[in-house]
This record gives structure tokens, C-alpha cells and sequence, in this order.
DNA sequence: ATAGTTAATTCAAACGTTTCAATAAACTTT
DNA sequence: AAAGTTTATTGAAACGTTTGAATTAACTAT
């Protein structure tokens, strides 16, 4: 790989004359400016990445750090952080590892988007800096470089509740993820207290507990639908794949989905509308919602202070399902 | 951030000694390991990637660059190619820019699969090196640097043409996709091929183009729907996601899929088989087409040769669109 | 002609690592 | 006790950039 010190070879100059070629000052003469480019392109040369980072101490590349690339859950959240990005010039990479976080620890990006349950608390305390801030998705923490954006997860449950009452559902089950998600948790504490402010007691035993995927949401629901003589007419599940795997369960039994027993899902993934019955469910602005946090953390890369928005749109959509 | 330095000093060791510790060396003496490691710790020490990389002229990570982030359709590829990734104890990134391609040019990742049309040949040819090798998946190329791993789509596309001629059809359609695609490309030829081998003249007007959006293949079918009297019994369109759109235009005729015009996909994208009609397609085994491409980069990478496999498994689908 | 100014170019140090070569310290041999 | 060997530690250069300061060249104004 040609390095300045070749280019500068080649077009007879020192290497700081290619650097300020190569970087657009316009220090250089229009004739040693030709000069140096022709060489560059002659040679093939690209300006080597980690070079430059070390000098300058700061990289123009934000990771988005995610648990998993499993699901189209997160596609279109991409976009959002994509488009915010690509304003600023900067690139983005996806990583989604389970143990080593080597791109976030040894600082390849200049600023990252955590949505990843497997990297701790500890580890962002340590790392974070003004230099080097984050933007977390699924957690609260306290940090001053740290920025956190919440779902409105409370809302859109209470939507949900409220929804399935005015349709006349009076005990209604809850159907839970794995208890690493803040915003997992989040759904069961607003299914709670939606339910105990609108004076209905929700039975410990009607609240139970998948792990996000739907094949657990449809194992978890054949077991429940064995053990109890009497069900809910209705569940609310912390994410739509769940919901449809437990509707699948259901429907298994050769039960009816709503008649028997109405459900509602969280997010609203693309299938969603596709499914069998098509799923209800809590739309949460996931554009928006990348967006925001790429903005966010942009104010912190620049000092700027713009952006303080935290808050992202949710609506809920009724469909066959409820 | 602290340095290598910073945990010499605190440790009262040289550079170096610290640095052997960071890395394992077992020249170090016991006492000497304990004393830096606590440092290190005491200090929230992580190396510098940047660093480490420009000195080892060498980078752990390999990079997947996309076209863009849109749809479910590569969620299985990317585990195919993060198990591979894992097992080689490197990282890997996902990338979808349109323009700039820095993280590519400027070298941070060690090795890269493309399946990104906005990155042309003259770039990858530049770029392509003994030190620095690519894996295309959606291209031809001839580089000694680069591998390509081309998608049975000829095979796909005749098992699709038997499938519908079993079924009686005579005069079959095709929903092509933009012309930048390298297999959409091939899928159409492939359609040509098969017809011709089996006797079947396909009528130029009956070959209708849209760019891969599913609302592309709604407009393009709804206007084709406009001009012609009489219509193919049936359509192979280049990917699932045009043979829906289209399957909606049809509908909004108010005629029946598969009874009227019959519909094949290819891919198989999750949503496919919850599609109504479920959608006839053909399976490409995504996740053994990530494993390929990574095991094949990093043979390039460790200049080992054990894995000539190139061939990725089909299999057609029969399914209630045709 | 000389000093003063501006424009163009180069020098050299630094960023945080790695690693070869050199040194120092601690043991074995004789 | 001298020479040799092993073990542990350190020195210093290098990777490819950037950038403030220094230098040189080319003009302007006196």
C-alpha cells in the first residue's frame, strides 16, 4: 500500500506538502497541488484509517452496538442513524458481539449507540469520556457522558390496557421476556400499575415468562394453556413475537384468536400486519427513535446542545388480533 | 485515556514490560505481571486499536458492506458470517454507505465480503491486496486478491420454469429487478435460458422491470395490468419482495393468485410464507452463504486453502401462489 | 538595494503501540 | 571465581499520519 512518504517520492515534495494536498489546504500552489494528486491517483493512494485516527485522536466512525442480529426488529432504526450520520459526515458500523466489544474498548469509533445487554454498566463507566461518549437504548445509567433515551414503554402498555378494557377483557395475562431487557421489565411494571390503577387485580399466575423469541412465546403458552382450567380473555406480551407464538399455541388448542383469547403485541414488526390474525400492537417509531439517539449523540461529539427531544413516538394499532 | 505509558509509570516498569504483560509474553515474571496487571486495572487501561493496528500493519476486524440496511432478507447471512467471524476471534462489522466507503479505503478492517453495488471494480481493484483480500457476493471479478462466490440463481430460476410448466403453465412472465444487480441480472438470463431450452418463447412485452421494492412490483404490475389484453398464467419475479407487490396489484384487479396468474418469488424472505397467498419461492441457505464467504476470506487471510466450497444450497418451494 | 510582507514549502515531533536488539540480573557450570 | 547460560527487563526505532514552527522563495513597498 502507497503511503504519503510515496507520493511525496513520486511528486518530488516532502510528505507534509501531500498531507495538506491530500487535506484540501490551500497553502499549496495550483501547480504542486496537480502535481501531488496525479502521483496519489497514479500510485493508488488511500490515506490509511488508523494512522490518522492515532494523530488526530478521534475517529469519524460511530458503532451501533446491538445484542443480535436476529429479527427485522431493528432495520428500519438503522436508517434513522444512517440518515443523522450521513449528515455529519461521518460512517457507521454495526456490531453485534457477545463477548469482546474489542471495536468499543480500544476505540475505533468515535462515539457509539448501545442497544446491548451483554456489554455492562462497568465497562461504559470505564470507557466513556468527554472524548468519547455514548448513547444508551436499553438501560439507565448515570454518567455524564452518557446519554439515555427511554421508550415510552409505560404509555404504550397503558394503551394497550386500555384498549383491551374498553372491549370489555377484565382479567387480563401478561406475557413477559427475559428479565435482562430494561425494556422488557419497563412493559411488565406498566402492565402492573396500569392494571392496579384501573382497580383490576392481575393473578401472579397470568403473568408468565418467554424469552423474546417466538418459539418461546408458543412453548411457554402450550404449557400455561395445559396447567390452568380457566384463562384470561386476554395477554398482553412484552414484543409481537412472543404474541405470535403464544396465538400459534393457542390456535394449536383449537381455540380462537380473538374470540377466545384476544392478544396484543409490542413494536409492531413488519409481519406483524401479516400474520394470522393480523397482530395489535404498540408502533414504536423506530426511525424516529435512531434518529434521535444519532443525534444526541452528535451534540456530545461536538459540544453542541441542540437536540434535548427524548421522547419518541408511539402508537397504539388495532387489528384482527384484540 | 490512559496509555502504555501511564501504566509503566504507576507500575514503575518500562514500556515495553507493559506491554508484554498486556499481551501475554511469559518472559515476564510472575511478580512483575501481577504489578502491571493491577495498574492496568487501577487505571481502566484498554489498549488503542488505532495503534495497535498501524503498528501491526494488521486489523482483527472484517468488514460487510452492504447497499443498504433494508429488509429481513440478510438477518441470516450475517450469523452465518459472525459464527465464522467468532471462531477466527475477530470482529466484524456491517456497513451500508452509498458514497464515501471510508471504512474500506482507509484500511480498518482486515479483510472484507462485498454485496454493495455502489462500490465499483476500479475501487476494489485498487484496494485488493495480498495483505488486504475481498470476497464478493454479488459481482464477477478477476483479481488474484478477491474471491467471489457467485448464488446458483440459473438453477434457481429452471427449477422455478419446471415447477410452473408441470403445472401446465405455456407462457410465463418475469418481474426483473434494476440492472445494477449482478444476480438479478443472472436470474433473468437464467429465465431466458430455461425458457428457450424447453421450447417456450417468451414474448419481449411479457419481461417487465422494477427495481426490488415490493411497491415497485405493486406500480409495475398495476400499469402492465393497464396495457395488456391478455396476461401470462403466470410470473417468476427476481425476488420475493416484487412478486407480493405485484400479487397485490393482481388482486386489486380482482383476480385470483394462483387461479388467474400464478406467482414465484426467490429468496425466501421471512414473510414470504405468511404472505397471502403464501408465496412459492426459492430458499437460498443464507446462513451457509455468510459461513462460505467468511471461511473463504479467511483462508485468503491466513493464506490457508482449505475451503474450495463455492456452492451455495438451493431448494425450490412450493407453497399457494402457484 | 533593503527591509518587510506574503505565499509556498519543509522540518520534526508526536500519537500509542510492537518488537528486535541490547542490557542487566540471576543462576549454572566448570 | 571466571566464564557461560538462562531469565527478566529495557531502549529505541518504526508504523503512517498531522500540524505548529521554521525555512525558503517570491513579491511589494520603501
Amino acid at each position: 500500500m502507497p503511503t504519503l512518504k510515496d507520493v511525496a517520492k513520486k511528486a518530488n515534495v516532502s510528505i507534509s506538502t501531500v498531507s495538506y494536498v491530500i487535506n484540501g489546504s490551500k497553502l499549496i500552489s495550483k501547480g504542486t497541488r496537480e502535481k501531488v494528486l496525479q502521483a496519489a491517483r497514479d500510485l493508488g493512494y488511500h490515506p490509511n484509517g488508523n494512522a490518522k485516527n492515532l494523530k488526530k485522536n478521534k475517529s469519524e466512525i460511530i458503532g451501533l452496538f446491538l445484542s443480535g442480529f436476529k429479527g427485522p426488529f431493528f432495520n428500519e432504526m438503522l436508517e434513522g442513524i444512517q440518515n443523522e450520520v450521513e449528515k455529519n459526515g461521518y460512517e457507521m458500523v454495526v456490531c453485534a458481539s457477545a463477548d469482546m466489544h474489542r471495536l468499543l474498548k480500544e476505540r475505533y469509533v468515535g462515539g457509539a449507540i448501545i442497544l446491548n445487554y451483554h456489554i455492562d454498566n462497568d465497562l461504559l463507566h470505564v470507557l466513556a469520556s468527554e472524548k468519547y461518549p455514548f448513547v444508551v437504548l436499553d438501560r439507565e445509567i448515570d454518567n455524564p457522558h452518557i446519554e439515555q433515551i427511554l421508550l415510552p414503554n409505560k404509555q404504550g402498555i397503558e394503551q394497550s390496557v386500555d384498549h383491551l378494557i374498553q372491549r370489555g377483557h377484565r382479567r387480563i395475562g401478561f406475557i413477559a421476556g427475559g428479565q435482562q431487557s430494561f425494556d422488557g421489565e419497563k412493559r411488565l411494571e406498566g402492565f402492573q400499575e396500569s392494571m392496579e390503577q384501573r382497580g383490576l387485580v392481575v393473578s401472579p399466575k397470568d403473568i408468565i415468562r418467554a424469552d423474546f423469541t417466538e418459539v418461546s412465546g408458543l412453548l411457554t403458552m402450550k404449557e400455561y394453556l395445559k396447567q390452568e382450567a380457566d384463562y384470561p380473555t386476554a395477554f398482553i406480551s412484552a414484543n409481537d413475537e412472543m404474541a405470535m407464538g403464544a396465538i400459534k399455541a393457542v390456535q394449536q388448542k383449537g381455540m380462537q384468536v380473538p374470540n377466545d383469547i384476544a392478544f396484543v403485541g409490542f413494536d409492531n414488526i413488519e409481519i406483524a400486519k401479516y400474520f394470522q390474525p393480523a397482530l395489535s400492537t404498540v408502533q414504536v417509531n423506530q426511525k424516529e427513535w435512531g434518529a434521535v439517539a444519532a443525534k444526541m449523540l452528535f451534540d456530545k461529539i461536538n459540544k453542541t446542545d441542540f437536540n434535548k427531544q427524548t421522547s419518541i413516538p408511539i402508537e397504539f394499532i388495532e387489528r384482527e388480533s384484540s
